[in-house]
DNA sequence: CCGAATCCTCTCGGATACTG
DNA sequence: CAGTATCCGAGAGGATTCGG
């Protein structure tokens, strides 16, 4: 979403809060698409990659990482070479699987 | 969010285009906001930028021609001097609002 | 295979000044 | 009061390279 980010209403509109903490949460260009993708079944790394595929590692690890941070998503390297990583939601990730799939609604009757 | 964009997902992935459309129709860093705030009623352009305290008029204006352009909300002049313009949410934005609703329940409980 | 580190580009949004 | 026009900076995200 162009931007979504960290603004500070005053007092008065404290009810917007909320909403915001939560746009705050999914800003970024691949998060819902993330979301989407890792609420059928954890994943890795690689096929995450091919699912988004116009998205360059760089920026995938950026996201992940962000999301991991906002606890939504969890990490879990495997001991191996080469290196194996699964995603996979947190039941904090998963609760925004309502609101995603509302928009997935939403977008479907436009 | 941070940005929403127009990412093109190949065939096998096409469950999730109606989700990116909605999350274009969504970015924008006041526009969540805005529709929170028209749901309760029809607004002045002044009015809704003091709710956004901190938006700057351009910005304010762009983020509602944005949403124009995609039907969520209605502009009306007043054919009045000083001019007086007034925005309300289309059926299309009133639509989004469990969208809304949603995320800021979410949020609350955050 | 996964990710860190750089560099680079581009777009969003803010600041400012000006108009009917 | 509402809007337009410009200019500008910040930061998101892409490309590339390197490493474990």
């Amino acid at each position: 979403m162009a931007k979504m980010c960290e603004c500070l209403f005053p007092k008065k509109q404290e009810e917007v809060w909320p909403l915001i903490v939560t746009q705050n949460v999914l800003t970024g260009r691949w998060k819902l698409a993330i979301l989407w993708f890792l609420n059928r079944e954890t994943r890795r790394f690689s096929e995450i990659k091919s699912f988004l595929n116009d998205i360059s590692q760089g920026s995938l690890t950026k996201q992940l990482r962000e999301m991991e941070d906002h606890a939504l998503i969890l990490r879990f390297v495997y001991p191996e070479v080469p290196p194996r990583v699964e995603y996979s939601l947190t039941s904090r990730g998963r609760s925004l699987i309502p609101i995603i799939e509302l928009m997935a609604e939403w977008g479907k009757l436009s």
